[in-house]
DNA sequence: ACTCTTAGTTGAACTTTGCAACTATCTGAG
DNA sequence: CTCAGATAGTTGCAAAGTTCAACTAAGAGT
C-alpha cells in the first residue's frame, strides 16, 4: 500500500482586544511539541466529516463550543519538515469572532496571545498567524472583513477603531465614512434593502452619554474600489 | 491504523491564445473518470517531495517537461464525494504560462480548451477551473498578475491587451498607463532599477511597420491603488 | 517626400479624496 | 432650566488623481 501523508486542520481563530488582534492558542497536552502553544487543529475524520469546513467547525466546537461567525480557508501548508512524525498536510483556516462571544466560553483551554511577541509555538503555526494576520489585514483593506469581529449591530465609529487597530494607524472619519458608502439621509432603514449597500442603517441607537450612535449591520462581504486609505 | 484521505495536487495551468483564456486538459487513460478530459495532476509521493510546490512541479514536468513561470496555491478541495474511491484532498495550484513557450512542448499529451464551454470534465475540475479563472481575473485587477502570460519581454500595447483579454472589455490606453505607473521619460534603462517601478524599461525595441515599441520586463508582482478599471 | 500606422506625450475637463469647520443630539452639573 | 461637554453626523472646498482626446514621434512602404 501507499504512504499517504497525514491530514489534519488548523484554524487560526483572531478576535480584536484591548486594541490589538488577538489569537487563540492551547497548550498541547501530548504528542510531539507537548506543552508546547498551538493552534487549535485536529486530524480530518473521514468517516464523520463531510467536507474540510465540516472538520474545522467540528475543532472549534470541540474546544470551545463555539461557532466562528466567519470561518475561510487560508493556504494548505504541507512538507515533511513540519512535523516530526513525516510528511504531513496542514489545511489552515482563518476565523473571525467578536471578543464579546468568546469570553462566554470560558478560558480553561484556550487562551489569547497578542499576534505580535508571540513565543516558540508548535509545528508552522507562526507562520500561519504570520499569514492569517497578513490576509486579514490586506483583506480589510479593500473589503467589510472586519465587521466580522464586532457584534451583529455596530456603531460606525466602533468599526473605524476596528479597522485602525488593524492596520495600526488612525484613519479620516471621512474617508472612512465616504469608502463604506454612507448615506443614511436616503438609507432609512425598512426602505430599499439595498443589494448595492455595503452596511445596512437600522433604526436602533446606542446611546452613552453623548449623542446616540445608529446601530449598522453589515449586508454581505463587500469590496472597495480603493485598496489604499 | 487510523485511514486517511488521499492527498494529490492538480493544477489549472492557464495560457493566452486566440484572445481567450485557455486550459491545459488531457485524457485520463485510466482510474475513475476513463477517457474523461482532466487536469494535470498526481499523488503526493513523500518519499520525493520536498514540498508542495516540488509536488506541483514535478506533475508538470513529467506531463509537459517545462516549468512554468508562475505558480500558486489556489485552494484545497475535498471531502468524502469529489472522488468515487473516497474521501480526498487535492490542494489546487494555478500555473501561467505564455502560449509561445508550450508550443515548443508540442501538444501530444495535452491540449488547450477555451475556459468556457467546457465539455465535462473528471472530479471537481470544473469548480477548479472557475474559482481559478476568478482569482486570475480578480488579481489581474490590482496586480501585474498578467505579465506572466506574455514572454519576458513585451510591449505596453501587448500587455494592455493580455489585461483586456482576460477582463472581456477594452480599457482606456491612458488609464493602462498611468495605473501602471508609466514614466519611461525618467526612468530610461541602466539608470535607477527603482524597486519602486512595476514595470522596468529596457533599451529594446521591437520594430513592425510603424514606430518600434519600447520592451519592458515585469519588476515583481506588484499591486495597484486602484482595483476597477 | 508623402502617407499610413502604431507609439508615446501633454494638457485640460472631470471625478474622487481628505480635511476642517459646522450643526445635531444626548447627558449631567449648576 | 439652561448651559457646558462630548460624541455623532453633514457640508463644502482645496488638492490630488483619473480619463479622454488631441497632439507629436518614428518607423516602413510607395
Amino acid at each position: 500500500m501507499r504512504t499517504t501523508p497525514n491530514v489534519s486542520v488548523d484554524v487560526v481563530l483572531l478576535s480584536l482586544h484591548q486594541g490589538k488582534l488577538q489569537v487563540a492558542l492551547h497548550r498541547r497536552a501530548r504528542g510531539p511539541f507537548q506543552d508546547c502553544l498551538a493552534l487549535p487543529g485536529g486530524y480530518v475524520h473521514v468517516d464523520k466529516d463531510g467536507s474540510i469546513e465540516a472538520t474545522a467547525y467540528r475543532v472549534l466546537k470541540q474546544k470551545t463550543g463555539l461557532q466562528p461567525r466567519y470561518l475561510e480557508q487560508l493556504r494548505t501548508f504541507a512538507g515533511p519538515q513540519r512535523d516530526p512524525r513525516g510528511w504531513s498536510v496542514a489545511i489552515s483556516h482563518v476565523a473571525l469572532m467578536p471578543y464579546e462571544e468568546l469570553r462566554q466560553a470560558g478560558d480553561e483551554v484556550f487562551h489569547f496571545h497578542d499576534v505580535d511577541g508571540l513565543p516558540d509555538l508548535a509545528f508552522d503555526h507562526a507562520e500561519q498567524i504570520r499569514e492569517a494576520v497578513r490576509r486579514v489585514c490586506n483583506k480589510a483593506s479593500y473589503s467589510t472583513l472586519p465587521c466580522w469581529l464586532l457584534p451583529e449591530l455596530f456603531t460606525l465609529t466602533q468599526l473605524q477603531r476596528t479597522y485602525e487597530q488593524i492596520f495600526g494607524e488612525t484613519v479620516s472619519r471621512s474617508t472612512f465614512r465616504s469608502r463604506l458608502g454612507i448615506k443614511v439621509a436616503e438609507a432609512h432603514p425598512g426602505e430599499s434593502a439595498d443589494q448595492a449597500d455595503i452596511l445596512l442603517a437600522t433604526d436602533q441607537f446606542q446611546g452613552g452619554s453623548q449623542r446616540p450612535a445608529r446601530l449598522f449591520r453589515v449586508n454581505q462581504l463587500s469590496l472597495f474600489k480603493r485598496a489604499c486609505w
